[in-house]
Parts: C-alpha cells; sequence; structure tokens
DNA sequence: CCAAGTCATATGTCAGACGTTTAATTGTCT
DNA sequence: AGACAATTAAACGTCTGACATATGACTTGG
C-alpha cells in the first residue's frame, strides 16, 4: 500500500482513502488485524499522527474498530445492520435538516417507501409484530401521553410495520428513512393533528396486517399518506395566515 | 462546550460527538466557522492533536470541510445529495458484502424499492428520463458490449427510472441502494443472463413510462423481478451440480 | 489608486515522549 | 506438576513543541 507522494496535502484522507479500497476489495477481509500505528506510518513514510487521523476517519465510518493492549490494534469491522442504520439516521436527517426538504417530498417518500414493503409484510408477518402494533396503538389511545411519546409511539408502530417484511435490507432503508423524516413530520403537524384518526388508520392497518390483506394495508398507507398531507396544508395555511 | 474530564479514553470520540451533536441540533448553523482547533484544544482542555483526530472524525462523515490559511478553519458543511449518496453507496455496499446477505433478500429489496418509486415515475416523467433510458437500451442491444458496460448500462437505466419520480429523497435512497446491490446481482447473473430478455422487459418499463402506465411499469419491474430470481436458481443448481 | 511584497493566522505535518491497557510470559509457591 | 502472582512487552491514547505551508489582510511603493 502506498500513496501519492507529490500531493503535499491532505495525507491523511489519502491513506484512509487507500485503506478504505482495501477493506471494500476485500484485500483486508473482516476481523483482519491492521499493521500497527508504527509500522502504517512507515509504510506510507508519514508520521504516526498522520496515521491515526486517518485510522479515526475510517472509525468514524465504522470501518474499523480499534483495541488498545498487548493484542490491540486496528481491525476491520463487521458493518452490523444497527451500525448502519445509525449512520443512516444521521445522515438522513442532516440532509433533511440542511437542504430545505419540502414537507410534501419528505412525506411523499416516506410513504411511498413504506408502501414498498407492506405485501411483504402482509404475507410475512408474525403475531410478534401484530402485539407490537396493537400494543401501541393502545398506548397512542391515552389521552394522557405527551406529544413527543406519542411520536415515539409512532416510530415503533411504523418500524414493526417494516419489521414485519422480513427483510433486513429493507428493513436497514426504511427504517432509517422513517426515522429521520419524523421529527420533520412531528414538528410540522404537532399543531394540527388528530390523534383519533390517527389511531384508527392504525388500527385499520394492523387488521389487514392482521388478515394478511395487502391491499388493505397499502390502502390504510395510502389514507394515512393523504391525511398527513392534508394536515400539512392546514398548518401552512395557518402559517401564512399568521404572517399576514 | 464540555466533555466528561472523568471518562479517561476516547476523548477525540467524545468531543466529535459533542460538536455533531451541536450540529445536528442547529446550535452550530450551516456555514458556521467553528474555533480554532487551538481554541478548542483550550476549551476542551485537550492537546491540538486529540481535537484535530475529533475534527478528521467530523470531515470522514462530511460533517464539516476545512480550509488553510489566515481565514481558514473547520466550517460546518452543507450535506448534499451527491455528498449523502456516495456515503450511503459505501456504507450498502460494505452492508451487503460483509453480511453474507442472501441474493434474494436483495433482490427482493431492491425491485420493492423500485416499484414504491414507479407510480410517480409514471406520472412525472420527463422526455429527458425517456430518451436517457431509450439510449441505455440501445446500447445494451451492442452484443460486443463487455459485461462490465452492461452493468454500468444498466445502472443508468435504473437511475433514470428513479429520477423520473423527481423526488431527492428518494432518489438518494434508491439510488444509493440500487448501486449497492448492482454488483452482487451481477457477480451472481453473469453467467446465466440473457440480455434479450432484459433488454425486452427494459422497453416494456420504458414504453409504460412514455404511455404514463403506472400498473405497466410496475407489471414490467415485477417481471424483472421473477425474471432475476429465475437467473439466481439457474446459477445456484448450476454450482450445486458443480459442487457435487 | 493600484500593485506587489510582507505579515499574521490557521491548518498540515513531524518528532519524541510518557501514560495506560492488555495479554503473554515468567517465576514462585503449594 | 500445577496454579497463582508478578513482570514484561506491545500497542493504543495523549501531550508538548516545533516547523512547513497556504491564504487572506495589511502595508508600502509606484
Amino acid at each position: 500500500m502506498q500513496i501519492d507522494p507529490s500531493n503535499t496535502s491532505d495525507l491523511s484522507a489519502q491513506i484512509a482513502k487507500s485503506i478504505r479500497d482495501a477493506i471494500v476489495a476485500g484485500t483486508l477481509p473482516v476481523g483482519e488485524r491492521l499493521p500497527s500505528e508504527s509500522e502504517l506510518a512507515e509504510q506510507f513514510a508519514v508520521s504516526r499522527p498522520t496515521v491515526r487521523e486517518a485510522l479515526k476517519r475510517l472509525a468514524a465510518q465504522a470501518l474499523i474498530r480499534t483495541q488498545r493492549g498487548a493484542t490491540g490494534g486496528a481491525f476491520v469491522n463487521r458493518l452490523t445492520y444497527p451500525e448502519a442504520h445509525a449512520q443512516q439516521i444521521t445522515t438522513a436527517t442532516l440532509l433533511l435538516s440542511m437542504n430545505d426538504v419540502s414537507f410534501v417530498t419528505a412525506c411523499e417518500a416516506r410513504y411511498a417507501l413504506e408502501r414498498a414493503c407492506a405485501p411483504l409484510a402482509a404475507q410475512r408477518r408474525t403475531d410478534a409484530q401484530l402485539v407490537t402494533m396493537q400494543a401501541e396503538i393502545v398506548r397512542q389511545r391515552d389521552p394522557d401521553l405527551t406529544d413527543e411519546a406519542f411520536c415515539a409511539s409512532d416510530i415503533t408502530f411504523h418500524r414493526a410495520l417494516v419489521d414485519a417484511a422480513h427483510n433486513p435490507v429493507l428493513s436497514y432503508q426504511l427504517a432509517g428513512a422513517v426515522e429521520a423524516m419524523q421529527p420533520l413530520m412531528n414538528m410540522i403537524t404537532y399543531p394540527a393533528r388528530s390523534r383519533a384518526r390517527i389511531v384508527a388508520l392504525h388500527r385499520a392497518i394492523t387488521a389487514a396486517l392482521t388478515a394478511r390483506d395487502a391491499a388493505g394495508c397499502d390502502a390504510g398507507l395510502a389514507a394515512l399518506a393523504i391525511y398527513t398531507e392534508e394536515l400539512a396544508d392546514t398548518v401552512f395555511a395557518a402559517r401564512a395566515a399568521q404572517d399576514r
């Protein structure tokens, strides 16, 4: 492994890229121990702090993990679903919050993705998912529930719906997207949301899933999407009136 | 901004988390310049290399960008779609390659996601997307095309399909997933794939999109999904026979 | 008033050192 | 001989101080 010595700056980025490429290409398999920091420094002909900066970059992406001690070092990390999921959420959250993504765009994407797994969920849902969803519905009917708790329950409900598809890749993709969008959606729909209506739709979706009714599940999600957009319209109209 | 001084290790991770939280919370808005490395070192009561490691972690996630020179420093970066997209691809690629994701699982997720945007694509596709898709079909009919080039063309085709939904959030989510899964799919379907059949399905999908026929588009994608699974069965059967 | 040179600032990099963690090795005692 | 305790070595985590380099701002001369 060597880097371009002519490029005078950002050595740590070059080294990080070099190692990352080796990992992606499979040259460094999962669990493999990288050379020690001193050895890497010698190989790349840079100082140890520079190597360390490169390793920190990789650690931030969960590509490696480090261990101290005699048999310590940097090891190629197996990227787990929870880790990838966490990265997905932060990235998506920042993307949404920093780019003035309109509410309709986010909402549309969220429900399009969620409806994508409705057929699979209807086919494969287990009792565990149904129990989770029903429990969340019970919680959501409690009038004393704070708005924050209602949101959290909503996320759990939809997470169970996604998990019912029993496809980890879909779960990873969708749950990340849904969770990242939820704060945005809540922020906007808080003032106008009618819990009763939402709970009714949640019940309808759960019932469809119980009956393994893919079309019904899809219809429920579609209705939820429409209702959410209505809410957004109401909120935006109210804001416009207030600004006047 | 302060950190827990009792925790004796992983100071750079703590500092990175602290700054990341400030960015996510909006305390540090986009474009804002962070204090200089020396100032941060003083604030957190650590040395400059430690601060630098923390900053490199954030840079690896595209949360900040650094500039050298007199008015330089670390600035909160606006996360753009291309950046998020690139991160998405590396994460998803590693997740798939490191976790023995079965082909059917990946394939199922990929087509479920792609079908999610079929209705929107049928409704909103512009001539530009149709032109792109038709051009790729022409290229794919060239018998001299290498397997690699055929793959690349396939990605471009499906990317145009996704972009036709005209929802940047969907594009970011889906294109990342599709691109990450493509190598896996190609690796498995290479030996058995019939280009003529694939091109025929691509033509059907493009025709449906031209006619703004959402159901037809969905059907075409469904057929492509089924065909891909058939291919996988063939390949796995052949491998099993070879192993005997 | 403009242009060229100088300066200050901040990042990028290096060298060397010390502390801490951890496991393997060694040594001693039962 | 075997088990437990002390030593040792390897590696990461952090610090100090320094120098190199890029770049905008200031100063100065025409």
